[in-house]
DNA sequence: GATGCGATTCACT
DNA sequence: GTGAATCGCATCG
């Protein structure tokens, strides 16, 4: 399976990130319409980046082939997921922030009792990883060749432009002036804004 | 080897 | 609106 986005350069992050609103990810039984997602870059162009400082064990995958999940730990508790775009060598990745429960929704429920309604079962990045019952293991598997526990689809209708906004990144420590979080308009699925809040005590 | 804090979420006031 | 939970990685010694 070949998409146009897999061949796009790692320096049209962002526009490659805004390209995957409305694709769908199917994992665990569950399926989701993207509505919100944030573009990552690496060495040196992006501070806001895990990729920023080079390559490590954790963040290897950003730099390997397109298409494949990265995963990631934060906070001591919850997993994170991102898309791989780019050239390999190149860092570039589009974090999946939030989307709407298409299919699988009494699964996704069960997954987060926590969620009030259906519109917060996958409103945040752990939130959406949560409900299509992945983790870690995860980590560096395809995500549009079929071997891994999640496929991305394109969607069945491309939103329109004019729903497409975009602003900065939620939370991210640095890089405030960089509009690479994009969202559909007005859809009760996305996340809200905040900005990133410094942590006091211990 | 030790320390500090992060691309967050949830419970509680 | 505020604070706690909790693991790995980057950084410093």
């Amino acid at each position: 399976m070949t998409y146009p986005w897999l061949t796009a350069p790692a320096s049209e992050v962002a526009t490659t990130t805004a390209g995957l609103l409305g694709w769908e990810i199917t994992a665990g039984g569950v399926r989701i319409r993207l509505t919100e997602l944030e573009a990552y870059s690496g060495l040196g162009e992006d501070p806001a980046s895990h990729a920023h400082r080079g390559p490590t064990g954790r963040n290897e995958v950003m730099f390997g082939p397109p298409g494949h999940l990265y995963a990631y730990f934060i906070y001591g508790a919850h997993w994170c997921l991102n898309v791989v775009l780019g050239e390999p060598g190149r860092a570039a990745a589009a974090l999946l922030r939030a989307g709407q429960v298409i299919d699988g929704l009494d699964t996704a429920r069960a997954r987060r009792p926590a969620a009030r309604n259906d519109a917060d079962l996958a409103r945040g990045p752990a939130k959406l990883v949560t409900a299509l019952g992945l983790s870690g293991t995860a980590n560096g598997t395809s995500a549009v060749d079929g071997t891994g526990p999640a496929l991305l689809t394109p969607p069945s209708r491309p939103p329109a432009a004019a729903d497409i906004a975009s602003g900065p990144r939620v939370g991210v420590a640095s890089a405030h002036d960089v509009p690479w979080r994009f969202w559909l308009r007005d859809d009760p699925t996305v996340s809200p804004y905040r900005r990133h809040t410094p942590r006091t005590r211990r």
